[in-house]
DNA sequence: TTTTGTTCTTGCATTTTGCAAGTGCTAATA
DNA sequence: TATTAGCACTTGCAAAATGCAAGAACAAAA
């Protein structure tokens, strides 16, 4: 049984995902097609094998990210989202386009300058995009 | 000086507040009007008086929140939002809203129902009342 | 002068994180 | 078949962050 601080869905969702760690996997899975441990562990942030783990499991465990055989490699998993997952779209989109809007040291690469024109577009376009992936 | 993982903006975001504290301060002054570090600590959540201390300095120094003298008490401190932690609203409704959406235990109550069903009038409606607070 | 209110600080135990090394399993190679 | 390589972790340990309780510093009120 896990025990949550409040009822407030602010709250609620920070017990799950608030740390420094749980959205950068989710960002890789939802917009660099990262999908396996190996993948996650080359990610420039360098997250440690034992964090990583503990959070794939934690995100399994929460239904937000889904993990099967790979079809092509029996001794590899396969890492994607649930529709619970790829529902935390707005939320990354909304996050980078605060930290590029706010450091000057996050150049905006064509998805920040894309969704600096059009955010609504960009999350509508993602949405139907992964929408397709989640199985 | 200060050391950021990566220049993704998603990871310089979290870098400042991606925790489980950091963003309920946020929700309490932007959403329910908090604004000094007595107030804070009254929030059902039970954030402690050091972790209290150390976040407020740090979102102050991020320039996110202002501190000032309360003019009706000089012993007292007024925190409140800067234009840089009010345009943190977006991601705070987003993340309230997947919250409402996937915990059964977080019933949606004024603000939620309102945010099911027109999330953008919300944070249309509420930009413009935090610009008017904004110092 | 004493009490109250407000904002912290300090000390210490517990928990989480970060780093390096090692393990177990499968698949490919010699 | 034996060996090597790839993949997904697990383990051990030091360092850092967190949680809890107590106390301190200062202003205002009684």
């Amino acid at each position: 049984m896990e025990k949550t601080r409040s009822d407030c869905p602010i709250s609620c969702s920070l017990d799950i995902f608030g740390d420094k760690w749980s959205l950068l996997i989710i960002r890789d899975v939802m917009l660099r097609g990262k999908v396996s441990y190996s993948e996650f562990l080359e990610s420039e942030e360098k997250i440690s094998t034992n964090i990583l783990a503990n959070r794939l499991s934690v995100l399994e465990a929460e239904n937000i990210l889904r993990k099967d055989v790979s079809p092509a490699n029996k001794s590899k998993f396969i890492y994607s989202l649930t529709q619970k997952g790829a529902d935390l779209l707005p939320i990354v989109i909304e996050i980078m386009d605060w930290g590029a809007k706010y450091n000057a040291n996050c150049p905006r690469k064509e998805l920040g300058k894309k969704i600096k024109k059009n955010k609504a577009g960009v999350i509508q376009e993602l949405t139907v995009k992964l929408k397709k992936q989640v199985k």
